[in-house]
RNA sequence: AAGGCAGUUCGUUCUAUCAAUCCGUGCAAACGGGUAGGAAAGUCCGGGCAACAAAGGGCAGUGCACUUCCUAACAGGAAGGUGACCGAAGGGUUAACAGAUAGUGUCACAGAAACUAAACCGCCUCGUAGAGGUAAGGGUGAAACAGUGGGGUAAGAGCCCACUCAUUUCAAUGUGAAUUGAAGUUGGGAUAAACCUUGCACGUUGAAAGACCAAAUAAAUCCGGAUCAAAGGGCGGCCCGCUCAAUUGCUUGCAAGCCGGAAGGGUAGGUCGAUUGAGAUACAUUGUGAAGUGUAUCCUAGAUUAAUGAUAGAAGACACGGCAAAACUGUGUUUACAGAACCCGGCUUAUAGAACUGCCUUUUUA
RNA sequence: GGUCUCGUAGUUCAACGGAUAGAAUAGAUGUUUCCUAAACAUUUGAUAGCAGUUCGAUUCUGCUCGAGACUA
């Protein structure tokens, strides 16, 4: 089964409110947002304020892959495909870790590979870069408490 | 049965768990239903639709080019004609199939000569310095001024004759391209995917078109202009022609406002366009056919950072192996090409595998 | 989504439809030098691919492939 036993077993839907589609959001994230980059898988990510999120969730993702790289729309589909099954599975583990630090943040996941993965490989590759990124929130928090002492 | 040619169709199915999107019901939770292709592709043609305020004409430009028909239209399709080619046969393939007698250009090297010309070798005559005639033969070339045979001649030549080929005119047949026949004071290369000529067609842009709502605004600056005219904008690129916006004051060249533009600033969310259409299927009917007409039935993707999926299992299919073969069984694969972006009609290109139809040849059996 | 442009030696560029596709530079080999550099000589291309037109295509035409630009 797909369920494994250290995932909490929450709602794995992934509606529209979960998407990223504000052009000037996105604009910012590749421009000043940090990069997580985990051959072929490549992560940018943003922290932003609640007040500037657009919609319930602590996090939106835009997932996409290169077009530069895999030439053929039906490859490029299917990287994308499996890319959003993964990140609607796992998505609980970076929901409770925002949670924790009371953060919030929008993030793009980018296929940037020249051949086709399939899910168990991409699953490997996914969890590596997850785990990198949830260091990086850990890091954030003490920023963030830092730079309010300081605003304070 | 094997092989070949031509054509048509399909191009996995089911179950479980978790999802996406649209529609419907519902206060909500939720439930029910729909959800990618034959090429959705390339963007090569043709249309619909929309904007460009509003008449035209000419030139330039672009495209097409045997005939007749089909179509909203086309460089598409159907039925034919002609040439070339392939096959043993049934048959098939292909054509950028108008014009070289409107004009211009080009035809390297070789060759004597590459276009209204020309004599290198050869042949013949006079004659032996040479002059003249000759395109039959040689050699060159991709191409040498109709071909074959005979007559004729000094030698030769469509110079003459017969047949053939091309071309022109006439007649018959056909809607027509053409075909068949007859006749001639006809016989003068190739190239138009060189310029071009003739005929026909064509505005430009492209859904990021455009319409509406919401939100946000910004003045100041620079350039030009205001009804005689000029300049500027528009009517496809140019020309002709046509046409268009905006005024008051007073010191008459300045002020204020106005019109057009430049640059800059702000906003950048939503709805419509946008999925019922030259629609699909079935039957009847007209037509050789593409297709037309009529009746009935059906609604069959509609996303917008971009859905139509992911994983697991089963069946089926295919490949390889075991077995003389089949059944059976083991292993592997889950397939090829490929993903809607306003919508249609074509064309082109890619495509694992499977099924069917027609025809031909060969062999075997009755 | 739409509209265009361009593909020639490893690289940067040439070449009216006409011998064997040139030039610079890089690479390789040799000469020279005690060695290196420089210099000199020699050498290296399926004109992106497949068809067609033509007597003959880098050039003209069609299709395919690749690269790039523009477009609220």
């Amino acid at each position: 089964m797909l369920i494994r036993g250290n995932e909490t077993v929450s709602s794995f839907t992934f509606g529209k409110e979960e998407r990223l589609n504000n052009d000037k959001i996105i604009a910012r994230l590749y421009q000043s947002g940090i990069v997580v980059s985990k051959y072929p898988i490549r992560i940018n990510y943003l922290f932003l304020k609640p007040d500037e999120m657009r919609g319930p969730f602590r996090a939106q993702v835009l997932i996409n892959a290169s077009k530069r790289k895999l030439k053929k729309a039906v490859s490029r589909n299917r990287m994308k495909r499996i890319l959003r099954e993964l990140y609607r599975h796992k998505k609980s583990l970076l929901y409770d870790q925002l949670q924790k630090k009371n953060a919030h943040m929008v993030l793009s996941v980018v296929y940037g590979g020249t051949h086709l993965l399939d899910y168990w490989e991409m699953d490997r590759v996914f969890e590596k870069a997850f785990r990198v990124l949830f260091q990086a929130i850990e890091k954030y928090e003490v920023e963030a408490e830092s730079a309010e002492g300081k605003t304070d």
